[in-house]
DNA sequence: TGAGATAGTATGATTCCCATATAATACGGC
DNA sequence: GCCGTATTATATGGGAATCATACTATCTCA
């Protein structure tokens, strides 16, 4: 009996103690992101947006607006940017259906030149996972993406509510 | 022999997954972060250093600059807003060693303001662990854990060097 | 005691953000 | 097919943020 309430109370602080390291991580992330955008002369909005468009795919000014929480004229000064950085273009479309439509995509030759930022990230990474398994590696990406799309869920919530 | 190849190059896209997840959970939590500011009316830094106050514990103003990556006259134009709106207070410790240190600490007493923000995130993480066993939440957060210490390793590095 | 380093903040030029306006195009009802 | 309205992308201008520099107060150490 008192050992289903321990168990109990162990499992609270289990979730308690992930929901903790994710907020840590957030965190570190965040603060990673900035250095990573100070590296290429870009505002912390900036990198998000060259991260979601070479993440994303092309997509729209418009679309890009809304999923990176930006005002649309703010989103202009920021593709002003990373044009005048050479990180992106913005192409029109001629034959297609909307001809107002702008399609911004990123310059592919140039994500050598981001790859190479994550470099100390990226080798710290692999030697990390060669402390799991297969089968765990494999759980651990699995929560990292549902987790990402709870956050999804979340920020939909929080924008839209 | 051909099993053994085949095992390795499963490993490798394993390993890619993980850090592919990563990255997305990465941008995502940007831009949760992101509604999570605007929700009080800060900015994208301003969020980050209360968060940092808030969990880091009172620090001084150097040392948030430092982690934070920002420039010191930034960050003090980030603290006056930050007290402006209540937030944070600026002490000046009578009885410290160093009597030009100043120490920031959040007020306490509005983190609920906060924690509002996060309920929605959180009852979804709360469902999401409801999956996982004791030892897997505990692997996971393990992860995340070692996961931040690299962020903060490569951090450093990206900032020093 | 004095030279130099450090903590925190003020100042001013530059840049950024964003509400609004504008131009071009799309769409729906009649 | 035509007109009113919506939407896409961008221009404009006023207010705010950023950051190099300077400044004051304090500390350190010789």
């Amino acid at each position: 009996m008192s050992s289903v309430q321990d168990g109990a109370r162990w499992r609270r602080q289990q979730i308690r103690a992930v929901k903790e390291a994710l907020r840590d991580l957030n965190i570190q992330l965040s603060l990673l992101n900035r250095q990573f955008g100070a590296r290429v002369e870009l505002k912390d909005a900036d990198w998000d947006c060259l991260d979601l468009i070479n993440r994303q795919g092309p997509l729209s000014p418009s679309a890009l607006a809304r999923v990176a929480g930006l005002h649309p004229a703010t989103l202009t000064g920021v593709l002003d940017r990373l044009q005048r950085g050479g990180w992106i273009v913005r192409e029109r479309d001629p034959d297609a259906t909307d001809r107002r439509a702008v399609t911004v995509r990123a310059r592919r030759e140039r994500n050598a030149e981001l790859y190479r930022l994550f470099s100390g990230m990226n080798a710290q990474m692999d030697q990390l996972c060669e402390d799991y398994t297969d089968a765990e590696l494999e759980l651990i990406a699995d929560f990292l993406r549902r987790t990402t799309t709870a956050g999804n869920t979340a920020t939909d919530e929080l924008s839209s509510g």
